[in-house]
DNA sequence: TGGTTTCGATACTTATGGTTCCGTATGATG
DNA sequence: CATCATACGGAACCATAAGTATCGAAACCA
């Protein structure tokens, strides 16, 4: 429904990549400059010298428009084996930390309000992001299980809220600085590898009953 | 600098305590109907049976007006003692989940992100809603390390992270279930009391170093 | 060369939120 | 009981901005 594909040119002028590129750089400047709510198309047109008709070619809305240019950016990497559990958890972690501390202030949070507010960006967020998150943390874990770390994979779900909401809660529900990261992420990790290995022995922690009422 | 006390009446007509619920009531149906992004002052004003001063009076902008609504509903429990730290863990958790999986959809995500778009709201936030949640979280740590359940307290920014973080991501980032959510705060109890406790045992899962690369 | 699509630029439509009037109602103060 | 300050519902007004349409020119293919 929207013109996101030009490919099948049957003749005529092909679209200017420089174009891209200035309305990407555009969108992250001023993000960066006047916040979220405050980014109008008129100004993306204007910073990034393009016609207006130039964005709306390519993207179909204003929401449309800030969600390819900052989840366009985010390769989640493949997450080559770094030999443990704990060194994967570890690396996806700090990806995951830097995709998120890294945009504009204020950034996430809108873009995030935008996708639930219109179901089709949401499947596009599905498709694009999370599949690739969940895929990766899939692939970890079934390396840790053939490596013999653990037994049984725990859900994949479960663990990827695991380690993506504390990171999402630190900066944006608490506004926790982001240069602590570092602390909650290790801490994160010994969560997760708590969560996955069932239990590691004979640990003096099921005690609800010997406590005093 | 807005008008939200109304105290010091010194004569005149006193505020109608009927249109504050009314609006309200107004608020969160809308919030429900057409979602968070589509709810004009329009349209609260007819719902609500009310004149826009009458809403201007209250709040000062449409932000705040929802801030309000949603923010003075959650009255953070102050936690009773169940007797040892994974029953009030658990019990904690089950209330910030409640409170995330309540209001209609879209509303979380709106509402964090215009208290990110305004300063002042932001402050509202931590000293009305996040600072109740410090508390009760610090709390309940001290009410552990008093029963000998823990040495030293973690730091409560982290735990509370790691409670809130992955509730919200579960419902708002993954768009997984509300149903699953009780498997979810399961795990987050148990990924918790890993965390607050340094080490049960020696665990077979510091070998960083031992692996092939 | 002709057709098609893109380009930057501008004007236009439409929707909506914030604000400010209005005339009226209500209650406290004295 | 009279006055005054503030509340009320309703409606008008203004500014902003998303999105569309149009324009003349340019670029590319057949």
């Amino acid at each position: 429904m929207s013109a996101r594909k030009q490919a099948r040119n049957q003749g005529g002028r092909p679209r200017d990549g420089r174009v891209d590129g200035a309305i990407a750089s555009a969108v992250l400047d001023l993000l960066a400059e006047v916040g979220y709510a405050r980014l109008t198309m008129g100004e993306v047109a204007a910073r990034a010298g393009v016609g207006k008709a130039a964005i709306y070619r390519r993207h179909a809305t204003k929401q449309e428009m800030i969600f390819d240019v900052l989840v366009q950016g985010q390769f989640l990497a493949v997450a080559p084996d770094r030999g443990s559990l704990r060194a994967d958890l570890a690396a996806v972690l700090a990806e995951i930390a830097d995709s998120m501390a890294s945009p504009p202030p204020g950034t996430v949070p809108g873009l995030l309000a935008d996708i639930h507010a219109d179901p089709a960006l949401l499947d596009r967020f599905d498709a694009k992001y999370l599949d690739a998150q969940r895929r990766t943390l899939t692939e970890i874990l079934d390396r840790a299980v053939a490596r013999g770390e653990l037994t049984t994979g725990p859900d994949p779900a479960v663990l990827n809220a695991l380690l993506v909401g504390p990171i999402f809660a630190w900066l944006f529900l608490l506004s926790e600085s982001p240069d602590q990261l570092p602390a909650l992420t290790s801490a994160l990790v010994d969560a997760a590898l708590a969560i996955t290995s069932p239990r590691p022995a004979a640990a003096p922690d099921d005690s609800d009953s010997e406590v005093a009422t």
